[in-house]
DNA sequence: TTACTTTAGTGGGATTTACTAGTATATTAT
DNA sequence: ATAATATACTAGTAAATCCCACTAAAGTAA
């Protein structure tokens, strides 16, 4: 599974490199997709396939099931490893992060999330506050707080 | 199960003693994680399991079960002792947890917690405080003080 | 108690790997 | 053909990792 956080710059060539330790895992191609909070989803092709299953059962009948699926499998992309394990992220996924050349690359399970540095800092400022509140209400079944 | 509490320096490569009674619990791998209060939790490898195979029930469509994976997953690394016993803590881990120099170690349970002097300093004066108050507390059904 | 042995903890040097960045080559489009 | 972009290669730097030596503390036995 992906864990960690690892902090890298793109260059001015649209390439960033993935951390040697996640390469093993997500294998010679990978998916790279708009992620849900302005950050880009990476997923090994198995797992992809399991995401991508999961969302074929959703009716095209229902609005908002053809939005999401439109938003998420729109913007991804197959992608690999040049020599040297970086990868090539595409302008609309680049201006989608709001990514310029500081990235945080975090493991979260499953996936690889790639966020801009600035970004990253909000998130993270503000979930350090309210991990303690979101811990509690976790296994709730009831979800009021979401 | 780990009991007890420890007091370590962090030297200026990263590097932090687990004090040799934890040691053989802990086995070879095993994961260091952001925790809640400011702390940094340590899991033995078959703890670590039990707990993400929760989180992994958790789907990312709901917004809290994202930060929380986020949170806690992107803050975890897989360690293991140097020839020394000492394992290397990572520099997001260090910042999270206010980390500069003096560790303390404590034992709670199924895992370990990593504090630095000051926070657990602030945190041990108002617990012990507080701890008659938190006692009445903890095996209510209802959630009505947390 | 005192000397000896073993284990725990600290520190620093050396090697290797990961990452960065610059240059060169190939490919595509105009 | 030429410019622009994409891909490949190479070398330099910084950081992680490995290894060994030293000090302190604790346990053992005379």
């Amino acid at each position: 599974m992906f864990i960690g956080e690892f902090h890298h710059n793109i260059d001015e060539k649209k390439r960033l490199i993935i951390p040697s330790k996640f390469r093993e895992e997500l294998g010679d191609e990978f998916v790279i997709t708009r992620g849900i909070e302005n950050c880009l989803y990476v997923y090994s092709k198995s797992s992809w396939d399991v995401i991508t299953n999961k969302l074929g059962t959703l009716p095209f009948t229902k609005k908002n099931a053809r939005s999401f699926n439109r938003f998420f499998l729109s913007g991804a992309t197959v992608a690999e490893f040049d020599k040297n394990g970086r990868v090539l992220i595409t302008s609309p996924q680049l201006s989608y992060a709001e990514i310029t050349k500081e990235c945080v690359i975090i493991g979260v399970g499953d996936r690889l999330e790639i966020w801009s540095y600035e970004k990253w800092k909000d998130f993270y400022d503000s979930a350090s506050q309210d991990m303690s509140d979101i811990a509690e209400t976790l296994f709730n079944g009831s979800d009021e707080n979401v």
